[in-house]
DNA sequence: TTGAAAGCGCTAACAG
DNA sequence: CTGTTAGCGCTTTCAA
């Protein structure tokens, strides 16, 4: 028997494509938007009709197509998220504490990794937008024009989280790292030490770190003192570099520190490694301190002077603001976020 | 003058609304149909046609809207993510990852968390589907029938990661756990230990730690010896919970240990710290050894003996078979990617 | 090489 | 309380 394209009866979808609004209707012998009216719960529907539709989509294993709400008005359930790295616990802490509180409301995230490089940072922007999203999180790498454009042109609520130093477009959540900084100088000012180094990782991409250095150098600057060496090694920041770091400071160091702030724990963490094996006194001979407040730190035989973040804090604040203004809310523009220093036994 | 609704020539939406394709055709002189072509650089465009219309898309500062593409019937770019969990850097890497080659493609994940809770899993699975993303990557927290219903009648590619000991219902990529533990329990006994105990955290949620648990077990009975004390804990694992746990085994084991074996490295350096504070020389009084091979871990002083799990390639590979049978290609259905045990000097 | 027509699956607006 | 009509913005046929 011939095969007459456009007579098959045997549409093969019929099977395996998924069912439809209209399906669900037809079963529940109601008009689809009667359909859509009972399973969005909105709008009146009689229960015993909405009970019939209920049955139906559930006979019919219906997964609702959100591509087609969306476009035809609904609004979107979708959030774009765009961090610089994921390969430091720290922004898994905020997209942890980002998913949570979205997904309460139904909303997900879409991610985007911009491994602090603002082109890359500008072609998420406009490939996560395509999407349409109802809002857009970012953890901006470095602002260029464009990113700046794009968002200012977006026309949907967005907030910059990590920071609030930066001026930004729309909302802001996150903590003063300048103010960091020099609430660290004081600290240890204040503790007596005279001479400090500062050693950092990849200090070009990571503007957040770049504050706190800065912030630190103000801080000492306000009580009289300076700033010592600073090391700052290329890559991303880890254990061993801490490690590595601090031998290398102290072996090239002018004049020895008494103390040394890191530009995080992770690499603090690390300091206090090479403080162990090569038998360096920590606080006596050489205090140390870090940023973040990380379990990590807190673990060590002497826990770490530090900085606690509130990252997962930063997270759910950023989602709960963004879930408020799409509520109709006006929530606060800028929102700075405690830091909490972390006297620990290494300073 | 009387306003007269339906008459009115100033639509407050021309402004505001984001430009469609039929304005850039429109712009560029042609039919909405060649706009399309030649912006996704498909079919046959004359190829000044084609430059005419990139000029009006970004003189107008076009996004296209793949809601409404993807409705049509071009392919998603989407693809949904679900994890257990983003408080252990573990799935932070596997993210990582799978963004990373993802992205290079074009495509973007969908994240849900499940908290090791299989029927938020099951909601995310939902959720996620309504999206009607191109694939699903999956870390499943312990698949319920509904999940395993759900992912079979996905009728699209899904790879489940992390581990590869479970079926699958199509793809799947990960390590065998219970090969690591065994691996661990014979380079354990080959190292002369006789003496075994076990500290593991929120077992009933961590199946795959579970299995490196059964699997250690397993081990050690293929060459005649037993496993001791078992002592798990309540809790995602930390390094505190590490810590304060070995301390708690080694006061309560009925007879002491010659070495732990700990359900992962952050266990496991907290059981380094314990050590340290507590006067107890590693490996000599007491032998320690993780799983996953962390950074922390090889920069302790004493480097951990553990078993690097290569995540972030993991993720990597699962995003690669995934697009690859996008692409019409036949990846391998069972993906066993090689551990390799790190001797480190815990042990 | 270009275009016209049709429709993806859903919801808003307006009627009944 | 329920239904009809008309799109949302794009891509897939099919035709020129």
């Amino acid at each position: 028997m011939p095969h007459f394209p456009g007579m098959d009866d045997d549409r093969p979808d019929t099977q395996t494509r998924r069912p439809t609004l209209s399906q669900v209707a037809r079963a529940a012998g109601v008009s689809e938007i009667t359909a859509s009216r009972a399973l969005r719960r909105d709008g009146p529907v009689a229960r015993d009709t909405r009970e019939r539709v209920e049955r139906a989509a559930i006979a019919l294993n219906y997964v609702p197509n959100r591509l087609a709400g969306t476009l035809a008005g609904a609004a979107s359930r979708q959030v774009g998220v765009i961090l610089p790295s994921l390969s430091n616990i720290v922004f898994a802490d905020v997209l942890n504490g980002l998913e949570d509180r979205l997904e309460g409301d139904g909303y997900h995230p879409i991610l985007g990794i911009s491994n602090y490089d603002p082109l890359r940072e500008e072609r998420l922007l406009r490939d996560l937008m395509s999407w349409r999203p109802a809002g857009l999180v970012i953890a901006p790498a470095r602002k260029t024009d464009v990113t700046r454009g794009l968002l200012a042109a977006a026309d949907l609520p967005v907030v910059e989280i990590m920071d609030v130093d930066a001026e930004s477009a729309d909302m802001a959540v996150g903590i003063s790292h300048r103010g960091a900084g020099r609430a660290m100088a004081h600290y240890l000012a204040g503790r007596g030490y005279r001479r400090f180094a500062y050693l950092g990782h990849g200090i070009e991409t990571d503007f957040r770190a770049t504050q706190r250095l800065n912030g630190f150098r103000d801080g000492l600057r306000e009580v009289g003192l300076t700033l010592g060496d600073v090391l700052c090694l290329p890559g991303p920041s880890t254990v061993p570099l801490g490690r590595e770091g601090l031998a290398r400071l102290l072996a090239e160091a002018k004049t020895p520190p008494e103390a040394v702030f890191f530009s995080n724990d992770d690499m603090a963490v690390g300091g206090a490694f090479h403080c162990q094996a090569a038998g360096i006194a920590v606080p006596e001979d050489l205090a140390l301190a870090g940023f973040n407040g990380l379990s990590i730190g807190q673990a060590l035989p002497k826990p770490l002077t530090t900085i606690a973040s509130q990252r997962e804090h930063i997270g759910f604040i950023a989602a709960t603001h963004l879930l408020d203004r799409l509520a109709g809310g006006s929530p606060p523009r800028v929102t700075n976020v405690d830091f909490r220093l972390i006297p620990g036994a290494t300073a």
